[in-house]
DNA sequence: TGTCAATGGCATGACCTTAGACCTTTAAAG
DNA sequence: CTTTAAAGGTCTAAGGTCATGCCATTGACA
């Protein structure tokens, strides 16, 4: 009656759990892991345009790949224009990449991507406002305090809608970056990925940006304030804000 | 004054992010994460004792990872006992892994990968609280539903130690499970596992058992009650008793 | 009972990745 | 000006990974 269940495969649950934790080990070939990492991180603006990357020798190991693999990566950029690499003392590989305003041109590959960009909003939903609570919970360093101000200050002062957006993504790794959990680091990089990608396929609105722009300000004010409640409740108003916008325009 | 800055590298902001956001690509060989998915998933009880695991063309295909590779890291498993293959038709890779008492002969390796773990508790503290929110703010299937209150019924109905371990598990990989987000079920899996090798290494207290379980059901019941803030300040209270516990065991 | 199909087992060749050593270029240091 | 050290550029041998096709085994089904 029931569709075959053979012996041993019926012991697997209903709604099965196997189904579901099995992931991918790993998307793609390691040089395309690399590429694809540099270039969000340059995108984001955690590298900005005129600075140095690392050498080669460090971020290959940074990057848990070899020296070989890591150069293909850079000879990947530098073929997209996103870098350039001068020889000798020095040297090294700078960042040439221009911010670029959003929505020029249509939305290259997003509609694909629908799937898992939907996803990550609400996985954003999941992870930032836990990463604020967090913050807001340490006994900040000096530093860690500087970082946030900073950051914070570099959004208001973004004259374009270009660089407003970089400074947007740097924010928030900031904030994840003073839980001092890269486990938190790791996954707040990979949301904001996705999330500037979705970003730069809409036309900016000035009336979100300062929306926004209030809202950082109260997130950041509670983190530094210590007050854990205040800072996830901004963060979640923030995030579910940005979601309903964004999942108006992907249908 | 400055230590050496060269005019490019110092462009890099002081508490530099880039520090921060590469992570290392993969791990290590393909065939390695493969055994430490597949090896996570035994203990974890998401395979239990006496299923079948998909077959090898399948199973390869969802881990995106070729055969060939697939099947050295069953070779592996089956090197450690934890599964047993027979060809043929009707045949496939058995699991044949019994789940252990807690705290069995010390503590193989906990202390190597303190850093780690302890990150993973504070991770778990962002991402299961947030899980739990987006659990109870969705309209739950009645298979979701019924997902849900058959693993709590498992947890309180496990008899020993070792059973109990593996139902606490899927119990919080329900959870994560009926958020229906891909991004958030791999956040959950990987915090079980650095959880479950935690837990495996200390001795149970039939106390602990006891509160924890008081704790789930009032989880489900929130989640299951559509009381997404109830359901959240739950699942922190439980991370943070079983964060403080284990604190205290790690040093 | 005989056939068949689902499953694991195996082999091949192309390609990717690694580790390490070594070369070349070039600015900084002396 | 010479030396030096810090970068990128190149090579090689060994091993990992992949896609694919075919073989071997064995329970299910007619």
């Amino acid at each position: 009656m029931n569709p075959s269940p053979t012996s041993a495969r019926n012991l697997r649950s209903a709604h099965d759990l196997g189904d579901v934790v099995l992931r991918p080990v790993r998307g793609h070939h390691a040089f395309e892991g690399c590429v694809e990492q540099l270039a969000t991180a340059i995108r984001l603006g955690v590298f900005a345009s005129g600075s140095a990357l690392p050498p080669e020798r460090e971020l290959a190991e940074r990057m848990g790949v070899s020296r070989a693999t890591l150069r293909e990566a850079i000879a990947g950029l530098r073929a997209a224009g996103m870098v350039r690499t001068t020889r000798g003392r020095g040297g090294g590989t700078v960042v040439s990449y221009e911010p670029t305003a959003p929505a020029r041109g249509g939305t290259p590959g997003i509609a694909e991507r629908k799937g898992e960009l939907l996803d990550s909003l609400v996985y954003r939903r999941v992870v930032e406002p836990g990463a604020c609570y967090v913050a807001a919970s340490r006994t900040l360093s000096a530093s860690e305090r500087m970082l946030l101000t900073t950051s914070l200050q570099e959004v208001d002062r973004a004259e374009d809608a270009a660089t407003h957006r970089q400074a947007d993504s740097r924010l928030h790794l900031a904030i994840a970056s003073v839980t001092g959990s890269p486990m938190t680091i790791e996954a707040v990089t990979e949301v904001q990925g996705c999330l500037h990608d979705m970003l730069q396929a809409i036309p900016v609105l000035e009336v979100n940006i300062e929306h926004s722009s209030r809202q950082h300000r109260s997130i950041v004010e509670a983190i530094l304030g210590g007050d854990a409640t205040k800072a996830r409740r901004a963060m979640e108003q923030h995030c579910d804000d940005t979601a309903a916008l964004l999942r108006g325009l992907l249908g």
